[in-house]
DNA sequence: ATGTCATCATAGATTGGCTCTATCGGAGGG
DNA sequence: CCCTCCGATAGAGCCAATCTATGATGACAT
């Protein structure tokens, strides 16, 4: 069965005609005849009633209508749908970003990238390194922000830009009064993130230590509210710092201004490599140029 | 656009490999090659990946997916129809039977239906209730025989046959040696089917009492051979009364005499409603009169 | 009645595209 | 670094859709 032989048939039912059905779909009448009787032969039903005066839908031709006009329908849809989509920098794009970043940067730029790229519809999804770059792997994400490099081969990606380190203290704190805090000094009474966190491995580094604390903190959130009931210090991204004055943290920049390099990653033969760029591009742009060194 | 080529494309998609999905559409892998590249550049919309290790849609395609996969279905439901319009009483018919049932009841009607329906080719698939709704659901089942009533407007149902439930007991069983067995009696060490067998839930309702028992019995087969090796006793459906007492157990009539009522179900609009019908005559007027109050 | 018109069916030639076999090229894995 | 797997490409062959020209049939009018 084909789906030009389905047209064929709408055409001659609409126009109870088959010279003019031909007309209308650019063939000659012979065709018409020819087709539509192999396609009766093929469904073993007489589709048509051909009446000196015109033609008509036999009852079983009715009775199969509705999924003829479906399906040609649907064949229309899929057309209008690819019309849509050929410009590279449309159609959906799920975009990865990890925790640590999501909440700070999506409010700065998903505006910005909604104007710059109108047609590309990024679904944005929160998740640790690890199931990003999982996810990334098994096509279930177009690309994703990561604050560490990929050293896979099958992944390509572009810096974005770099995002200082910055102490969190209680305003109470011994080192609140400091200008700069240093590395040493902070990892004295240091919280960091639960395991998988690129940015618990990243504070534990800066700060030359091992994690100590009991609890699990699952998010920047709960981290900084810890911190501000007094629990101890943290060390949080730039984009965090307004959150966290917000909530009546104290912040200071570190003695050696250690900073994390973000990374747009997508695969190395991925058809939206071009949306990819586009979208690293636009987000450059975008972040607030106060702390960021773009690349 | 062709609905062959779409063909080809979900069958890419299906296995993920253009040999393999070459295979099942009975062509060489080099023609799905050069359709499906046609398709692409005829769409203007890149759909597939190609990686080394087999093939995977873009999101492009993920967006037009639903579109190809109606359009092939409304072409496949006009050859289902025209097929029924040739024949109503010929074609495969796929009849799902739950698996408390398919064992004790086909063999008594298959070779009946076969005779009195020639043209239609019934392929048993057994299942649970819910998956053999879902199928059916989904098309992929014409029919099917279950023991409890769906409720869903776009299902229809037709009652075949009432069947008794009936205690089976090892032979040595202070109950045994009593003509009918009184329900509570029954509860007091009845083994039941894992979760999802209807015959579980209805043993339970039938005894008022729940589940306690740590096993997790797939089948009535295994649940006899428990039976028989003195682990408890349980509830059986009539038909499987014969298999029970050639495991060497007895088979006693309940003393309040608890049935369950089996129905064909289809589709609401299925092409297959007169064959469903026919295949619900057949089976009413073959089982056996013994236990079942045909309608 | 019979010619005429309208309409669909048929015949035979042509063309285009689908499919095949054979082979190439590239990417991973050992 | 070689080998294997897998998709892409090339070129030939064949089938089917289409065209033009013509036939067949029934309605209608004179």
């Amino acid at each position: 069965m084909n789906l030009r032989d389905l047209r064929y048939l709408l055409a001659v039912l609409e126009h109870g005609h088959f010279g003019r059905a031909a007309e209308a779909c650019g063939v000659s009448q012979p065709t018409l005849s020819v087709q539509l009787r192999k396609l009766e032969a093929e469904l073993g039903v007489a589709l048509l009633e051909r009446g000196a005066r015109g033609v008509s839908a036999t009852a079983a031709c009715r009775r199969l209508l509705p999924h003829v006009q479906a399906a040609v329908a649907e064949a229309d849809a899929i057309q209008a749908e690819a019309r849509s989509l050929r410009d590279p920098l449309s159609g959906p794009f799920r975009l990865g970003i990890i925790p640590t970043l999501a909440p700070y940067l999506l409010p700065r730029v998903l505006a910005g990238l909604r104007a710059r790229l109108p047609n590309l519809e990024i679904e944005p999804w929160e998740d640790l390194t690890d199931s990003l770059l999982e996810r990334l792997r098994a096509h279930d994400l177009e690309a994703c922000v990561i604050a560490t490099e990929p050293d896979q081969p099958d992944l390509l990606s572009r810096q974005l830009f770099a995002e200082p380190f910055l102490a969190a203290l209680p305003p109470a704190h011994p080192l609140a009064d400091c200008a700069t805090v240093a590395e040493s000094e902070l990892a004295r009474d240091i919280l960091v993130l639960a395991e998988g966190h690129c940015l618990r491995d990243q504070a534990l580094a800066v700060c030359r230590t091992a994690a100590s604390q009991p609890m699990r903190a699952m998010s920047l959130v709960t981290l900084m509210h810890l911190v501000a009931a007094g629990y101890g210090t943290t060390l949080i991204p730039a984009l965090a710092a307004a959150a966290a004055r917000e909530m009546g943290l104290v912040v200071r920049p570190l003695a050696l201004g250690a900073l994390r390099t973000l990374r747009l990653v997508w695969r190395v033969r991925s058809p939206h490599r071009a949306a990819a760029e586009a979208v690293a591009e636009s987000i450059i742009a975008l972040v607030d140029r106060e702390f960021a060194t773009s690349r």
